[in-house]
DNA sequence: CATGAATGAGTATTCATTCAT
DNA sequence: TATGAATGAATACTCATTCAT
């Protein structure tokens, strides 16, 4: 009824927030256009006002959450000053942010919710996170609390193995459990970086974080 | 036109197979029953004389899936007289024959090429996979060559690392490439385990069958 | 497995009555071949060994059921001896009887599951019911017990609104309320064929055996 | 081809309209979508932007036809004012009336071209037109004109066999003939409703125009 | 007489995309 | 910028019928 005219950006902004929430909830495939446009409560024919196409708005969500990435990640890895521990934590920051900026990057060493979003983002990612991750854990060799003859290969695995446990972390909601994860974790890091029992012991500073974070990831379901 | 008439396991047989195929090669959603009945040059009705759904195709892929993983994993975690490095290799081997078998289940803890077989398998290969890794672990700590307190969660995120790793070294055919990977791999299960340095030496053993492995996995868009 | 071979006759048979049965319980349209060999436990083909189509085995059926309520009424119609009162009860028991073998025809003025036979019928059925009617209602006023101008509309009036009221019953088993539809039947008829009060008592009489036919109409849902 | 962009409401009723038209054609089930749209000269997928399905539309129609019968038979039972006769007339032009909207309804005491619609139908109607009806017979009696001790009976079978003898009526289109079964519908009817000879004179001053209304209602077979 | 594998035309439904207003 | 009616290709599934064995 109302025909509410916003300016270009923000409708763009809005169709690629809805949408990406969408492509949460269902995945691309399952997204169609008319959910976006309901959702929003304009009219189809906006949708390809600003888009060429779905693909096409897949295409720039997609950018998006790669730059998005790859500044949190180059703003941490660029840090070279401070020590690599205190980097490996705010990397761990950068990617607890983007989880929050976006599931399907967020995932994306094991959510392949859609083949498409998956290709792209993969070598990107592995692009920007693997070289950073590499470049602490060899900072940690050359401070002398690391040891490790494979830096790009732990980081890959590391991150790997973390990307998955978190994945299944995240249907449980008992601080027990996530303590006596994030414990193992510690353990796990420290053996695979080939560090002193002790040395990564802001994990568990970095737990109570964890919970609220993994607790907002939740409510996934409350839709209409 | 022909009319070639055949035993029904076979032609069921062959359905499975040929669906099997399409589904790595384009995912479950994106293989219509036209493309399964064209490739085998049948007419669509046949389809439906075999299956009851498209659905009910999957699922008996995915029962038989999980089928074959559970025995393979099953006949290797029941030999508990054998020494656990003896048991991790063969497990290691069932893995192995199970990618042969099917891409859908191997890449289990990462390829959610569709949700639904990720749902199904996930639940199923936690069920076998992990506790037969556990189980081993846990008999690497008594024969006294493992050392760990996480035993569940080290089986978890080691197979959820080496799964993927091993993902990302299916486009790799260099067999440098391979063996740095693999070299890397038994020193990483060494730390993760908590075993001393060389204990897992088995895995450059294992390396040659694996170079054959993958290089089978490869031709995989040969289709349209 | 057991390769039963019995004489064509009776195969036939069978598959007419399963027919019946099946279209009965789901109407033509919606009786599949399969849904009759699955009854009778053969194989398809055998149906189009005994039958060149669905509609050649509706045909079949139709023209039987049509024999057969000709054979029951003109059986009554012919007994012009008898009273026109014990003729127009026993075309009432021959139309019950009717119902026992077939829903299809029975219903024949209401129950239009499905086209196809409706026409077939409907022709057939007011060539030899409506007469036979109208002849009795001739041979009533003849007697001087009915006193109507119009013999033919009203056995057509008449069949049509016991046949329908009839239907209504069906789903009733309280037998006051049969008992007063039977006591107001009387009365209606009375007031049709011009007939004095009482002359068709009969009707009460008839009572408790329609109760009796009408118990047995209802077990129709309770199939597979 | 040429894109007609119709305002909403003419469009659902043009699919209304034609769907009702196909459904008195050729039944609910033998009616397809594409009949539809092909009858209207669109596109499929502009009937799914109408209607969730064809079921959703058969319940559409359905209803309609059940408020429109609703309001037409309530109209005249309102008008409690009038004589009985007036009002009996008064409904007979209002089934007359709705005769003309549509024969799946107005054959709905026979018509179960489709048992759907003759479900939902049914009960509906029984709830309207039958009370409406026997509202009248019991003013008849109070007035002193009718006389029967089963007024409800009465009208469920004399609204039965009008109905049926009705659809009867249908093929025929000489006069003579249709005057004599309205001279015998008023015989009938006095008879029924227990009314003096002559009571129901008004049936042939009815009779000129229901010769009309059957005219029209003739043209039906024309299609493929 | 009997089997059941195989056929293929038909049917409802979905959804990205276009375009007149 | 905004609307939503209109398009049409694609897709899963049904079922009467055929035919080699």
């Amino acid at each position: 009824m109302a025909r509410i005219t916003k300016s270009p950006e923000d409708r763009k902004e809005e169709f690629l927030e809805t949408a990406m929430t969408l492509f949460d909830e269902n995945g691309y495939e399952h997204t169609t256009v008319d959910m976006i446009v309901n959702r929003m409560g304009v009219a189809k024919g906006l949708f390809y006002h600003y888009f060429k196409s779905k693909e096409d708005l897949l295409d720039i969500i997609v950018d998006r959450l790669i730059v998005q990435t790859k500044e949190g990640i180059d703003s941490v890895a660029g840090k070279k000053e401070l020590s690599c521990l205190r980097r490996m934590r705010e990397l761990f920051d950068a990617i607890s942010r983007m989880r929050r900026n976006s599931y399907a990057l967020i995932d994306f060493f094991h959510e392949e919710r859609n083949r498409q979003i998956h290709h792209a983002i993969e070598s990107q990612v592995m692009k920007s996170l693997v070289p950073a991750f590499e470049e602490i854990i060899r900072a940690g060799i050359k401070e002398g609390i690391f040891d490790t003859k494979y830096p790009r290969e732990t980081a890959i695995a590391f991150l790997s193995s973390t990307s998955y446990t978190g994945h299944l972390m995240k249907g449980k909601s008992d601080p027990k459990e996530i303590r006596r994860y994030m414990r193992f974790l510690q353990d796990y890091s420290e053996k695979v970086f080939g560090a002193k029992p002790g040395t990564l012991s802001f994990y568990m500073e970095y737990t109570e974080e964890a919970i609220k974070t993994i607790d907002k990831m939740k409510p996934k379901n409350g839709g209409s």
